[in-house]
RNA sequence: GGGUCCGUAGCGUAGUCAGGAUAUCGCAGCGGUCUUCGGAACCGCAGAUCGAGGGAUCGAAGCCCUCCGGAUCCGCCA
């Protein structure tokens, strides 16, 4: 807050001044400047002056300046943080904090028990629907970025008090499904894994899928299997849909302990087959028949097909196949209705499972007969974040443009986070058998190209566990074990959520392995440093000393603590998860350079070591958060 | 062909929306800190015509235009 009272007080001033002076229309930016020499904030306002007016900026630099600072004599109150106004010969504007009050004013409120609760959000509705892996195969390293992203999406905007719900769509009736059914049913392949320690998930996408779709190729019987199957399944009250359904069932739980162990959480599950049993659809098809959005071809390639026509040049999209069945867009339409509470709600909520943080996992379902249904209603909330990867978005804006064609909402409410996918590294690929030359590879879970999630994280906890026991040769197992999966996790996480969205990871075995440098790890280390010296230390409250605390490297860190609220505001504005990682890292590194520099217990000043005890307390209280937005455990001791 | 996105040191990456002060951080490389609160750290060296060209501007990595290179989408798969 301090940051911003700072900020809100300079903003006073300028704008008081361009009033008196009926200057209206200058969009000025008032930032963090590029060096500390420079103050805690700058402002460009002169050079949008000088422009205006065809003068020098410096010349109204210094013009500004001087009546701002009169301004601020007759003003200054006593919570006044601001000390002076300068003008630099650049044409900048800086603004410099009274360290007399301003240390005083971050720690104080840091260390105060209000600290840390945000209301940007003010409790609107959110709907964050991530994962969402097809129930035919276990997560591969592509699924850990979309699960990441929006796991801190969800921590993000549930800190600054948005009422978060979080799905996971489950595609129990498509293809894919009837594809590992073709496998079990007609093409030989046994029920359970024949090693008893296969994970189901990984048995069915490392074994049947990849299989199965070999042997369509020799054997054609089976494509029309595969056909029959779908038909079945997406017609539903059958044995075989309900076999169909237990496959899926049976692998989502693997997926999910895939999850659970990186601390992903949701709150529902959806299952495709009960929106398609919902009659939801039916519902739609009339809103798009109604409002001439659907047609019937008798002619041409989509002979027999309802469509709905494409938009300038672009091709028309099938809604219902020749042979009666639903395409995906035909699906996601009216679930996308009933998310924005379009649609009244057909659903009943069964709890599903309790999670790794003892929330309840639930489901949607259709069925009246299971007992212990939620109160609560999903769907229907203000706003539906759909995290998909880049490649669906046109797909998404012909879903999201057709649906705002035949129902009214406000466009804004529905959008698609898109990311870039994560591709193999050619190394990698060689690794796993695949010569792809020097490109990197997408990864296919029907070609058997990927690494799979799990596969990485033992690769990771391992590495992990070698690092400890080189440092720290007496620990008990379980200590062990419990700080390795915690490192792991971290390397993943911060890995997976620090670069732009829109930039593809190529995803290289060797590298993630890295613990150093501008890693996770990184991040608890400083963390635990200020812990161990938390523990040694001891913490008395007195912050009248904090004005001593005048040493380049604590105001640095000072500064970088007092940014969090300013942060959290533009992560969750912007739906940009990566601004916290980079923000967790500079706290980071401010807090290195701090530690290495200054002696805190080593300070014979008795007054400045409590000074400096309490600098490392608000630095533990901050870095908290932030590793707690991001997932990432805060260790004691690694 | 059309749509979307990306080109910043050997590699990866921040900054681009809201133009302004020495272009960020990491990996790899070389050298150092090691009787010092935990070396998963810190310091130093070296490494960038910000894809190319043009334009508007006092001022461009950032804005506009053209081009080049790369990714991706344009399924009765989801």
């Amino acid at each position: 807050m301090s940051l911003r009272n700072l900020r809100n007080e300079a903003i006073l001033l300028i704008d008081k001044l361009l009033q008196e002076r009926k200057i209206d229309g200058i969009n000025y930016t008032l930032v963090e400047p590029p060096s500390n020499a420079f103050g805690e904030l700058t402002s460009n306002i002169a050079f949008q002056l000088a422009q205006r007016f065809n003068s020098n900026p410096y010349l109204v630099a210094k013009d500004l300046v001087d009546s701002l600072l009169i301004q601020l004599s007759n003003q200054r109150s006593r919570e006044s943080l601001l000390n002076t106004i300068d003008a630099h010969p650049s044409g900048h504007i800086n603004f410099r904090a009274d360290w007399n009050v301003y240390p005083k004013a971050i720690i104080g409120e840091i260390l105060d028990d209000s600290y840390g609760k945000f209301d940007f959000g003010k409790g609107k509705s959110v709907i964050i629907e991530h994962t969402s892996v097809n129930p035919n195969k276990a997560l591969h390293v592509g699924h850990l970025r979309n699960m990441i992203i929006g796991d801190v999406l969800f921590r993000i905007l549930s800190a600054v008090n948005y009422d978060t719900s979080v799905f996971y769509y489950v595609d129990d009736s498509g293809l894919q499904v009837a594809d590992i059914v073709v496998g079990f049913m007609n093409a030989g392949f046994p029920i359970d894994p024949p090693d008893p320690a296969t994970k189901f998930d990984q048995y069915c996408g490392n074994e049947v899928y990849v299989k199965i779709n070999d042997l369509y190729i020799k054997n054609p019987d089976l494509q029309q299997k595969r056909k029959s199957v779908l038909k079945s399944i997406e017609k539903g009250n059958s044995d075989l849909s309900r076999f169909a359904k237990d496959i899926s069932l049976r692998v989502l739980r693997d997926q999910l302990k895939t999850c659970w162990s990186l601390k992903v959480r949701y709150d529902l599950l959806n299952f495709e087959s009960d929106i398609v049993a919902s009659k939801m659809w039916e519902k739609m098809f009339e809103l798009l028949k109604n409002k001439g959005r659907a047609a019937y071809e008798t002619e041409g390639k989509n002979k027999g097909c309802w469509v709905i026509r494409g938009s300038d040049g672009d091709d028309d999209k099938v809604l219902i196949r020749s042979d009666g069945t639903l395409t995906y867009v035909a699906k996601d339409m009216p679930y996308a209705a009933w998310k924005l509470g379009l649609f009244s709600d057909p659903f009943l909520y069964r709890v599903f499972s309790e999670q790794w943080d003892t929330s309840i996992l639930w489901a949607a379902t259709l069925d009246t007969t299971v007992g212990s249904h939620a109160k609560r209603q999903f769907g229907g909330a203000e706003i539906v974040i759909n995290l998909i990867d880049s490649r669906q978005s046109r797909l998404q804006t012909i879903i999201s443009s057709t649906l705002s064609a035949v129902v009214k909402f406000e466009k804004e409410r529905y959008m698609h986070l898109s990311y870039e996918p994560v591709t193999l590294s050619s190394r990698t690929a060689k690794s796993l058998g695949i010569d792809i030359g020097n490109t990197s590879a997408h990864m296919s879970g029907r070609k058997g190209i990927y690494v799979g999630a799990d596969q990485i994280m033992e690769i990771l906890y391992k590495k992990a566990k070698e690092e400890i026991r080189s440092r720290h040769p007496i620990m008990t197992d379980s200590e062990l074990s419990g700080i390795s999966e915690s490192l792991g996790r971290a390397a993943v996480r911060y890995n997976m959520i620090k670069q732009d969205l829109e930039r593809p990871i190529v995803f290289d075995l060797e590298e993630s392995l890295s613990l150093d440098g501008d890693s996770g790890p990184y991040l608890q280390y400083a963390f635990a440093r200020s812990q161990r010296l938390l523990e040694k230390g001891e913490l008395t409250h007195r912050t009248n000393s904090l004005a001593n605390l005048l040493h380049e490297k604590e105001s640095n860190l000072i500064r970088e603590l007092s940014k969090m609220d300013l942060i959290i505001e533009q992560c969750s504005s912007q739906l940009n998860p990566k601004l916290m990682a980079r923000y967790a890292h500079k706290l980071a590194v401010a807090f290195n350079l701090y530690y290495e520099k200054v002696p805190i217990l080593k300070e014979t000043s008795e007054s400045l070591v409590s000074a400096r005890l309490l600098l490392v307390k608000a630095f533990n209280i901050v870095m908290r958060l932030a590793l707690n937005y991001l997932g990432i455990d805060p260790l004691n001791r690694m």
